[in-house]
DNA sequence: TATGATATCGAACATTTTGTTCAATATTAT
DNA sequence: ATAATATTGAACAAAATGTTCGATATCATA
């Protein structure tokens, strides 16, 4: 990709974090992010067709790094369930956030959270879905598997909220704890 | 309210509520919404300030009725947790739902039902809240407060998308057993 | 380093949408 | 019948969207 595309995709995805985490995305108009990314109309339009592109694809960005990590660490451990906890795939991903190596836990974070945590539940839904074997335990057997696969992800992305919302005070292995236990999952999962 | 001002506002949820489930919010405009609602432009204004105050009212209207009733149902049954099953305030949520008395079923389940799948868990949130001593189970002793109010609504909510999803071909008694299976709250709760 | 390809610019432009205003008209409550 | 009030339609300003185009700057590469 040609430099001068890249800087201009770079600082239009910038400009549109930075106003995501201070107003609601339906109130941010495409003059004001050409503004603060200082590129031309033209520009913008050039690179996104509309604004709900432009979010697509941040997003896209953003949990495509988060979700190789958990892969490749699906792939390392073909075992995983005779792993303990501290190796489960979702320690991994209350970690993975805690880093913080991208800006994606400031979107997380911001009023606008439910966009990106809708993404993200449905990342999770197809990761779960393709390793689904992995997910099962006991009590649950009975449940139609799509209920089932879409409840852990759906507790998973609202443990996570709940963490974010309290300011992550509580440690990965804590809050994976927690997420264990409304799961119900402890001992097939980890 | 004098019958004019009724009559334009049922006329602007109605025409509202259908556009609803023909495209999403943020594409709908104001100049559709009084066309089919056949409403002058400055009607809609003396009755709304903006889009978002519309959706804001129509929500509210909607979701009035329904939690009133489960209000009513908690103060006639003061010893809830001494009764069966189908007594439970989530069955009873199941039921209320399928009767689809009102036109909730339809926004529940067009493609914009997040909006109002969020308005119905912050009423569940509250209501929990406010009865809280009710929902608590051996399991989950342990864990915070909002943190257990919190997974009871968002599986509560995630449970009834899934069942709408499905063209609710479950009935109450089943949707409502899966629950309790995925909250693990069978015993304490019903 | 010269060249052709391409990305950006900025300014102008048409179009759409929003939200307001106002005087004329219709409906309501009493 | 009367006074109060809601609606109307049309016109209006302001803001936002999305497009166009020629000039300029930057790039890849030979």
């Amino acid at each position: 990709m040609d430099r001068r595309q890249r800087k201009s995709r770079e600082a239009i995805f910038k400009a549109f974090s930075e106003l995501l985490s201070e107003k609601s995305f339906s109130h941010i108009t495409v003059g004001e992010i050409i503004d603060r990314a200082d590129v031309g109309r033209a520009t913008f339009y050039a690179h996104f067709e509309t604004k709900d592109y432009l979010l697509k694809e941040l997003c896209e960005e953003l949990f495509c790094h988060i979700f190789d990590s958990v892969e490749g660490k699906l792939n390392n451990h073909k075992h995983i369930f005779e792993c303990d906890a501290p190796d489960s795939v979702f320690l991994h991903l209350f970690q993975h956030l805690k880093k913080n190596d991208n800006s994606i836990l400031e979107l997380l974070s911001c009023q606008n959270n439910e966009i990106f945590l809708r993404y993200f539940k449905d990342g999770l839904l197809k990761l779960i879905k393709s390793e689904s074997f992995l997910f099962e335990n006991e009590n649950m057997k009975q449940l139609p598997e799509d209920f089932r696969i879409n409840f852990i992800s759906s507790a998973f992305v609202e443990t996570v909220k709940w963490w974010i919302d309290n300011k992550m005070k509580y440690s990965p292995e804590e809050i994976a704890g927690y997420f264990m236990l409304v799961t119900n999952c402890k001992t097939q999962m980890f």
